[in-house]
DNA sequence: TTAGGGTTAG
């Protein structure tokens, strides 16, 4: 008799683990739960309760999550690690206060390291780098999670030297080996601030005497030499990579861009499509930013008609920027206006910011004046001064020196301060990076 | 069945 039930039980917990909204999710649930014999040998209720978290917390409603909260301490699941720790992952995205909160409540028996790490990361996300520093400081038992989650916050943090100093305490004083996932944030780490060459060759060599370039590696290891400015190793990786994969021909594509060398790009993504890859949407966001800066208005229509059409891709609001920007820096600012009126996501600051660049360039103060209107009621963050010193600018080219000049008081106010373009590739290298020998 | 990383427009 139990056998059904069991196959039953089986069958719902596979439809709740790929359930995409929490409506359907809670329902797989409850009839999960009505199914499942008392004695549950098979943790189903558990295993349920997790993969019921996952789209519940996707749904962002906080009292829908309490009330599922309030069900598991009920039911007294709370007491299994992986709920209590997917519980706490769920919190955390949501309401990091409220992720404290459980934290403190779960008892000792339950807190292992998943649940601690999850705690960790959460704090990571929401707290400041001392504090974050502090609770893993106290963490007895620190795994390679551990250290990996603490280190990809100094480098959100763009605390990138703190951060490579922290990955070489690990080397010299633990006996942990860095996994792929650490090496992935290592070399993100080195590409986000553009500099050590060394550090990336010194990892590139680590991973090939490990016979350990996973798919993610080799994407990392193209991105991190280009950023670097080694387009050069990056193509390498890329001409050993085995079986090259979306992301491998994407990153190097991205490479090339940033390296300027348009037309290769381009040759790239149609090499791609020969060899029968599927482009994806960064492919196409990487191919329409190179038509962009390259100026090729009528090639940049053809790819994004390419994605919708024949790719089935939904144009996302990064493609619409790249078609906006092909636009405006074409000078076409009545197609990169429309492109914006059209859209079907909504415009974000970025693309105002490309469009009224180009009416400056242009000196088209009609549209200019419609978009200031638009971006004026949108939340700019301080980090955008360029944009402020672009709307004042507009502001006096069109006569309305007031405006001009209760935006510059603005920025003064907030202290805004217009960033300076600066190159990723730092000249100088930092000493001393050492990765551990193969053992 | 639970944790960390991941190439995206100005």
């Amino acid at each position: 008799m139990s056998l059904p039930h069991h196959l039953a039980a089986g069958e719902l917990l596979t439809a709740l683990r790929g359930a995409s909204c929490a409506s359907s999710a809670l329902r797989l649930y409850h009839l999960l739960r009505i199914r499942l014999p008392p004695s549950d040998p098979c943790s189903f209720a558990g295993r349920a309760a997790v993969f019921a978290l996952k789209p519940l917390s996707a749904a962002g409603s906080l009292p829908l999550l309490s009330h599922f909260h309030a069900h598991l301490i009920r039911s007294n699941l709370l007491a299994y690690p992986q709920v209590a720790s997917s519980l706490l992952r769920s919190y955390s995205l949501l309401s990091p206060a409220a992720a404290h909160h459980l934290f403190d409540q779960i008892p000792p028996a339950t807190c292992n390291l998943f649940v601690v790490n999850v705690m960790l990361s959460s704090l990571c996300r929401s707290s400041d780098l001392a504090s974050a520093r502090l609770f893993f400081d106290d963490i007895p038992d620190k795994d390679i999670v551990s250290w990996s989650t603490m280190l990809a916050c100094y480098f959100s943090n763009r605390s990138v030297a703190d951060g490579l100093a922290f990955f070489r305490t690990m080397t010299f004083t633990t006996t942990l080996a860095p996994d792929y996932v650490m090496l992935v944030t290592v070399l993100t780490g080195c590409a986000s601030a553009g500099l050590l060459q060394p550090l990336c060759r010194s990892i590139h060599g680590y991973i090939v005497r490990r016979q350990a370039v996973s798919m993610h590696l080799g994407t990392s290891l193209i991105d991190c030499y280009a950023k670097v400015g080694r387009l050069d190793y990056a193509s390498r990786v890329f001409a050993r990579v085995p079986s090259r994969k979306v992301m491998h021909w994407t990153a190097m594509i991205c490479g090339m861009a940033m390296h300027l060398h348009y037309d290769e790009a381009i040759q790239l993504f149609e090499e791609m499509r020969r060899q029968g890859a599927r482009p994806n949407e960064m492919t196409f966001t990487a191919v329409l930013s190179v038509c962009g800066h390259a100026g090729l208005v009528e090639q940049g229509r053809e790819f994004f008609k390419l994605m919708v059409e024949e790719y089935d891709l939904e144009p996302t609001v990064h493609h619409y920027g790249c078609m906006v920007d092909i636009f405006a820096k074409a000078g076409q600012l009545e197609d990169a206006y429309e492109v914006i009126k059209t859209m079907r996501v909504e415009p974000n600051v970025i693309i105002w910011t490309s469009l009224l660049a180009a009416c400056k360039r242009f000196k088209n103060f009609d549209i200019a004046m419609e978009g200031l209107e638009k971006v004026l009621a949108m939340e700019i963050s301080d980090e955008n001064g360029g944009l402020y010193t672009l709307i004042s600018d507009l502001y006096a080219m069109g006569g309305r020196w007031d405006d001009a000049l209760k935006v510059r008081r603005l920025m003064e106010e907030h202290n805004v301060r217009k960033n300076r373009g600066s190159s990723s590739i730092k000249a100088r290298e930092a000493p001393g990076l050492i990765v551990p020998a193969v053992s």
